[in-house]
RNA sequence: GGGCGUAUAGCUCAGCUGGGAGAGCACCUGCCUUACAAGCAGGGGGUCAUAGGUUCGAACCCUGUUACGCCCACCA
């Protein structure tokens, strides 16, 4: 023991920063591979560059350092993983372009080579904030294995399996058409679109049948699309119509002749009957295109301007140019009418500009071969999703998945390995750039000009860090990982495509368990942003309340899969938690008497409090192993919260005071090695919630061979702590003083008055509290205790209470209100005649005594016994109450 | 259109495989009792959304209904 002291109260302020570095100074968070141990390996969702901590990285990351600490303890070589991540839109739209914008240039003006020069350079100088905030989280992640989605390792990855899925045709090159955002100018996956509810209108415009009076009414949500209509098409079983079939439209306005051709995919009932075709601005007029091999006319630029094809509306945004051909049908008297309509637009999902539908040659991941061991892994439970409800979500994706577009036109991203013969065509993908075309051996070659989306790169994360493709120990090692936290909004994203690429690069899935979780949300339930302004900056958080209540408060209340949300009371009530456990720690230290311990004889005089502690924390200890093994975190960390408050603080420490303050020497011993061995295997149970408070208290109360509590070994069940017969006894005992302080606390005694008390108890109570006398004088403000086997000289002015097994007085004499009492009487009267008729009720239930476990019946059956002896007791002294009054 | 989630104390939420409803905060009463007022002791407060069903027994399992929320989807 080192004598040392605590300060008089909490202040993590003065802690935190200092414990983290010792931390990284003495290199706990690193793991190795080890063929001593097992691994455990948590990779960590890179956050974008671009970004700044908030709740919810705060949420993901205490998830997944909870879990790390837990296993590091328990003598796994844990490993969490960190890096983070490019993010090509963020980081290239978002900022570098901005800044480029303030500076009044554009990227185009400034060159690819200048371009890249300037995102590195600032990647390089903010890029790497988010890891400093982590660290005031507490994070134990492996820093020295910290990786960047575009280091040269994860460029190696990306273009090994670029290469190797396009050799094994899973990749192509097609024009098709593909979601476009016209203000972040590239394509984007059908992931990165969003889709938002709008208010909108339907124009039913008529388009004159050639040659003929009659007209064929469309209805459309984006007349400027009209422009380059090819076709107009009907259900061939519309009867409307069956007529019109292959003959002629004038295109209103274009004055383009276009067929009236027929297709199962309009609906009869929908609009009009009939759809206006736009193959090259709309995915479904895109493949009726196909089938009927008609035209495409792309009429909008990547700007969404309206370009050469559309005339005079060349130039115009695209709103602006629905404006005006909406007046110019009008003008041609062929506008029929306007309806208001409500309907799903696109965005992109980084800016929320609404998606334009665009016709580009675009590589493409071939999904569907890919999807199904990514679907077998799951249903035969090579991975499984905690909450398991999450797999629904997962199989639908990927059942219905489509070919995925993976190129993106920026600069700032792993750039496409393909390479463009300038003399005959010929495509060369590979791993180092060509010297001459795989064809015509021309050398005039020309890299593609695209990266690669974001998430080509992050769903290699869980192995390319790990050093593939290389074979190295660590892949070996540490792969696959055990378990991936994520939020469920990016179960599309990234598990997916974690899961189809670790099963088809590495033939096994990249973890076993993706552990789910929701959205931190603020205090009214609203989704935390930034054009709300209703984040909460965790690092806020932390200065004021300190890392650990904050990390208690993620954790508390809170069930894997669901949101929660925010309210600085809670972090509030965690900080005041992390105080009464270092007064705790306060009380110990200061009646820590070094000379008078005796470690080697510490489990000799044991007595019942002591074995009742020691009993309840083997408990505690295995329920909350189960429940971390279980990823029940929310339930772990309320089991230690309630041990360490309400059983050790509450109860053993003021039964315990007495004979730290007596002379005997013995007892004495038994209860500061008690105090000690309990407080010990709290922190560590506590250890990988609040990580900061329970180091500085180790630190404090331990002996110097245990240098950290990082490396401690985590509490195991013992079944020599098991004493059932003690944790029965002290039931009683402290039933027994609860009764008496709510009878006082009812009289209104106060404290320091002192009162004698009676017990008469049956034989099995009479010996649990015999032992246990003292613990009444100061936890129940008793003067005496006398303790009888049959009911003989109770006086008469005094206040009873019934418990289980018997009965206590208290004489208060002139206190006793006996009007008071005796309705204080009566209703415990009624309470237990409601109990007795409930089992009574229970055990005359045929049902019950047949089909009901015996166990169940036995015990229904002494509580019977017991409630109506209980009952009996009251009555009688109600009786001699009503008597005496009268 | 399909799928999922939620509905439990005034508020926010737990409640693991069905066997007498819990926590934190808030509220009320009494206490500065030499670890802690960021505290101690005591207390009030719930037809577990609703209607059925299964069962000896349902907050929990099944079916329907309502409200709110989320995700997916090619009715232009």
């Amino acid at each position: 023991m080192t004598g040392k002291n605590l300060d008089k109260t909490y202040n993590p302020q003065e802690f935190e920063k200092r414990i983290y570095d010792y931390w990284m100074e003495k290199d706990y968070f690193k793991a190795e591979a080890n063929d001593e141990k097992e691994p455990f390996t948590i990779v960590l969702p890179p956050p974008n560059i671009t970004g700044q901590l908030h709740m919810g990285h705060a949420l993901d990351h205490t998830l997944q350092d909870v879990l790390i600490r837990f296993k590091r303890m328990q003598g796994y070589e844990a490993l969490w993983l960190p890096g983070t991540d490019h993010a090509s839109i963020a980081t290239e739209v978002k900022v570098v372009e901005r800044i480029l914008k303030e500076e009044g240039i554009t990227k185009e003006e400034l060159g690819r080579e200048e371009f890249l020069k300037r995102a590195w350079a600032w990647k390089e100088e903010y890029g790497g904030k988010i890891v400093e905030q982590m660290k005031k989280m507490g994070n134990s992640c492996d820093w020295s294995k910290e990786r960047f989605t575009m280091d040269e390792g994860c460029n190696k990855s990306v273009t090994e399996v670029f290469v190797k899925l396009h050799e094994e045709g899973y990749i192509y090159r097609g024009n098709r058409l593909i979601n476009w955002c016209p203000d972040c100018k590239t394509s984007l996956s059908d992931a990165e679109v969003e889709h938002d509810e709008m208010n909108g209108y339907f124009w039913h415009i008529k388009y004159p049948v050639k040659d003929s009076d009659e007209f064929v009414e469309i209805a459309t949500t984006r007349p400027e699309t009209m422009l380059g209509d090819t076709a107009v098409a009907v259900n061939p079983e519309d009867e409307r119509y069956t007529h019109l079939i292959g003959k002629t439209l004038i295109l209103p306005i274009v004055n383009r002749e276009i067929p009236v051709i027929a297709d199962n995919y309009v609906d009869k009932e929908f609009g009009t009957g009939a759809v206006k075709i736009t193959p090259a601005h709309d995915p479904n007029d895109f493949e009726v295109g196909i089938r009927h091999d008609l035209e495409q006319i792309t009429v909008m630029t990547d700007e969404a301007k309206m370009n050469q094809h559309a005339g005079k509306y060349e130039g115009m945004d695209r709103y602006e140019c629905r404006k005006e051909i909406i007046k110019d049908v009008d003008e041609l008297g062929l506008l029929v009418k306007i309806k208001d309509h409500q309907h799903n637009v696109g965005v992109c999902y980084r800016c929320n500009t609404v998606v334009e539908p665009r016709l580009s040659d675009q590589w493409f991941v071939k999904m569907e071969e890919l999807a199904k061991p990514a679907i077998e892994a799951v249903k035969n439970k090579d991975m499984e999703f905690v909450p398991e409800r999450f797999d629904k979500t997962y199989f639908h994706w990927l059942e219905n998945i489509r070919d995925w577009c993976i190129s993106r036109q920026l600069w700032w991203g792993h750039r496409i390995p393909a390479y463009y013969c300038q003399d005959c065509g010929e495509i060369t993908v590979s791993n180092a750039t060509p010297d001459a075309c795989t064809k015509c051996s021309s050398k005039h070659l020309k890299q593609d000009e695209d990266v690669l989306d974001t998430w080509f790169s992050s769903a290699l994360w869980p192995f390319s860090t790990l050093g593939w493709p290389d074979n190295t120990k660590e892949l070996e090692y540490f792969y696959p990982t055990n378990v991936l936290v994520t939020g469920y909004d990016i179960i599309f994203f990234w598990v997916v495509r974690m899961m189809f690429s670790g099963l088809k690069q590495l033939g096994e899935v990249p973890f076993k368990h993706v552990f789910v979780h929701g959205l931190v949300r603020d205090s009214q339930g609203r989704k935390m942003s930034k054009s709300l302004g209703n984040g909460i900056d965790p690092l806020e958080v932390i200065d004021e309340y300190g890392a650990d209540a904050l990390r208690m408060t993620l954790i508390t209340g809170n069930s894997p899969g669901n949101d929660m949300r925010f309210y600085t009371e809670k972090v509030e009530a965690n900080r005041n938690f992390a105080n009464k456990l270092w007064n705790a720690t306060r009380f110990v230290l200061m009646n820590l008497d070094v000379e008078g311990l005796n470690k080697e004889d510490c489990k000799k005089d044991l007595t019942l409090a002591d074995k009742w502690i020691l009993s309840r924390m083997n408990t505690v200890v295995k329920e909350v192993t189960d429940n971390l093994e279980k990823f029940e975190l929310g339930m772990a960390v309320q089991k230690v919260y309630d041990f360490i408050w309400s059983e050790y603080c509450d109860w053993y420490i003021e039964l315990v005071k007495p004979r730290l303050y007596g002379e005997e020497r013995n007892t004495k011993n038994a209860a500061l090695c008690t105090l000690i061995e309990v407080l010990k295997n709290m922190l560590k149970l506590l250890h990988p919630f609040m990580p900061f408070i329970t180091e500085e208290i180790w630190q404090t109360i331990s002996n110097d061979e245990e240098e950290s509590i990082i490396i401690a070994a985590w509490p195991e069940y013992d079944e020599s702590l098991k004493f059932e017969r003690e944790e029965k006894d002290m039931e009683v005992i402290m039933n027994a003083i609860r009764s008496i302080r709510n009878i006082r606390a009812e009289m209104n005694v106060i404290p320091s008055r002192k009162a004698r008390v009676i017990m008469v108890a049956n034989e099995e109570v009479f010996e649990a509290i015999e032992k246990a006398k003292d613990y009444f004088v100061t936890l129940a403000s008793a003067s005496e205790v006398v303790l009888l086997k049959e009911k003989k000289d109770i006086p008469e002015d005094a206040i009873a209470a019934v418990i289980p097994g018997a009965e206590i007085f208290l004489p208060l004499d002139d206190l006793v209100d006996f009007e008071k009492e005796i309705e204080r009487l009566e209703k415990e009267k009624a309470k237990l005649e409601q109990e007795v008729k409930r089992v009574i009720g229970k055990l005359s239930n045929q049902g019950f005594l047949a089909k009901a476990p015996e166990s169940l019946v036995e015990e229904e059956k002494k509580k019977q016994e017991k409630y109506e002896s209980m009952l009996d007791r009251v009555v009688e002294r109600l009786e001699g109450m009503k008597n005496k009054i009268k």
